[in-house]
DNA sequence: GTATTGAGTGAACAGCGTTCACTGTTAACA
DNA sequence: TGTTAACAGTGAACGCTGTTCACTCAATAC
C-alpha cells in the first residue's frame, strides 16, 4: 500500500462522504460535480480520477448507503436476544425510522426506477449486488421464523398456479418454505415498503395526519398472520 | 373572448401537451424548457409569458395527469354497471395498468415527496387539489361498497385508540362509516400503492420475475377481506 | 388615432457535466 | 541515483440548462 495509495483511499472516502452530506442536505439533485469538488476542496474535473462520471458516482453512493443500512438493520436485530419476531419489528420499525429520517436517501434506494436486471444486459453492479444482500436479510430472517415456528399459509389454489410456480422457484432463498408460507413472508416486505412509501411521499397525510399509528396496527395486523406475537397497538 | 385570448389559450394547451409528450418519452428530466419550446417552434423565454418558471411548468402537468388519470378510471369504472366490487377491481387493475404503461408518470405523481399541505403555509396549488380528487374517486367508492354491503372490520382495540380517533375524523369522507371499516377500506389503497410502487420501481423482481400473479393474489385477498366477490386467480 | 398591453426574440448570465491540454509530484525501473 | 512513466490536479473550453433583460412588432382599448 504506497503512499499515493492511501491519499487516495481517503480521497475516495471524504469524497463518498461529501456527497452524502450534500444528498442529506439537499436531496438527490444537490449532489452535483462541482457541489462535490467545492465541498473537498478540488475542482470538478479532478473528481474524474476516481470517477468515470456523474451517474457512476451516484450510484457507488446507492451502494454504500445499501450496505450501511443493511449493517445498521442487523446490529438493530441483534438487540432483540434471539426473538426472531421482535427482530422482524425492530427490523420494520428500523427502516420506517430510517426512512422518515433521511427521506432523501429513502428515495434514491427505494423510489428510483431500477432497470430490470434479467433484461439481457443484466448488470452486476456494486448497487445491484448492495440491494441483493439487503433482500437476503430479510429472506433469511422470514426463513429463520418460518422454520422455528410454522405459521399457517394461504393454500396453492388462492394463489393460482402461476404465482405458486414463481415462489417455488424462490423456495431455495427461503430455506425450502412452502410457496404459500413464501408468499405470507413476502406480503409482509411488500406492505412494508407500501406504508414506508406512502408516508415518505407524504401520500398518506391527506387521509391521516399521524401515519405511525396506522403503521403500528398493520404491522401488529401481518404479523399476526405469520403467528408472531408483536406488541398490540394501545 | 379575444382573438388573442384564444390562440393564448391554444398555445398553453399545446405547450402542455409537448411537455406530456416529452414526460412520457424521457422521462421528467426530458422536460427541458428549451425541448418544449423547441416542440411548439418557440424559443426558451417565450414560455415565460405562460409560466413563471420551470417547475410551475411541470406542477400544472401534474395537476393534468391527476385530473386526466381520475377521469379515465372513473370511466373505467363505469363499465361495472352496478358491481362495486368489480369497479374497485376494475379501478386498481386501470391504476396498475396505467403506471406500468408510463412509470415515468407514475414516478413523478406518486413517486414524489410531497411537502405535508397542513405545514404552516398550506399550499391549495391546483396538484395538491387534484390529488385530492383522486382520493376521493376511492373513498367515494369505498364508503358505496360499504353501504350496499357492510363487511366484517377490526375492532377497536386491535387498532388503537390514537388510530381510531384519526379514522373517526375521517368518518365524514366515508359517509360515516365506523373506524374499522375505514381501516379496512384504507389498507386497501396502502395496499395497492405498494404493489404498484413495488413494481413500477422495480424492487419486486429480485424475488418474483412476474409480478402481475402476485398483484391478482393480493388484490383477490385483501378484496375478500371487504366481502368482495372478486374473480380468484387461477 | 393614439396609447397600451401582450407575445415573441436574441443576447446574456450563472451554473451544470464533461473533455482536453497542461503542470507538478510520486512511484517504478535501470 | 537518474530517467521514465503514471498519477493527481488545474484552468480553459464546449454545449447544455433555467432565467432575466432590453427590444420589436402586432393586437387591443380608449
Amino acid at each position: 500500500m504506497n503512499r499515493r495509495d492511501e491519499t487516495r483511499a481517503a480521497m475516495l472516502a471524504e469524497i463518498k462522504r461529501a456527497a452524502r452530506r450534500l444528498l442529506v442536505s439537499g436531496g438527490v439533485a444537490a449532489i452535483g460535480l462541482r457541489a462535490v469538488a467545492r465541498e473537498v476542496n478540488l475542482t470538478a474535473p479532478a473528481l474524474y480520477r476516481y470517477f468515470p462520471s456523474h451517474e457512476a458516482l451516484i450510484t457507488e453512493l446507492i451502494a454504500d448507503l445499501y450496505d450501511e443500512l443493511t449493517t445498521a438493520l442487523m446490529e438493530l436485530g441483534c438487540e432483540s436476544e434471539g426473538d426472531l419476531g421482535a427482530q422482524l419489528y425492530l427490523l420494520a420499525n428500523g427502516l420506517r425510522d430510517w426512512a422518515l429520517a433521511q427521506p432523501a436517501e429513502f428515495a434514491l434506494l427505494f423510489g428510483t426506477t431500477i432497470p430490470n436486471p434479467d433484461a439481457e444486459g443484466h448488470d452486476d453492479t456494486p448497487g445491484h449486488q448492495a440491494a441483493m444482500r439487503f433482500g437476503a436479510l430479510f429472506k433469511e430472517l422470514v426463513a429463520q421464523i418460518w422454520h422455528e415456528k410454522p405459521f399457517p399459509y394461504p393454500a396453492d389454489d388462492v394463489l393460482g398456479t402461476k404465482l405458486v410456480a414463481q415462489l417455488s422457484d424462490e423456495a431455495a432463498h427461503f430455506h425450502g418454505m412452502p410457496p404459500g408460507a413464501i408468499y405470507l413472508g413476502l406480503t409482509y416486505w411488500t406492505r412494508l415498503y407500501g406504508l414506508i412509501c406512502m408516508e415518505v411521499f407524504g401520500q398518506l397525510h391527506w387521509v391521516l395526519p399521524d401515519a405511525a399509528a396506522y403503521f403500528e396496527a398493520q404491522l401488529y395486523e401481518i404479523g399476526l398472520a405469520m403467528g408472531l406475537d408483536c406488541p398490540a397497538p394501545e
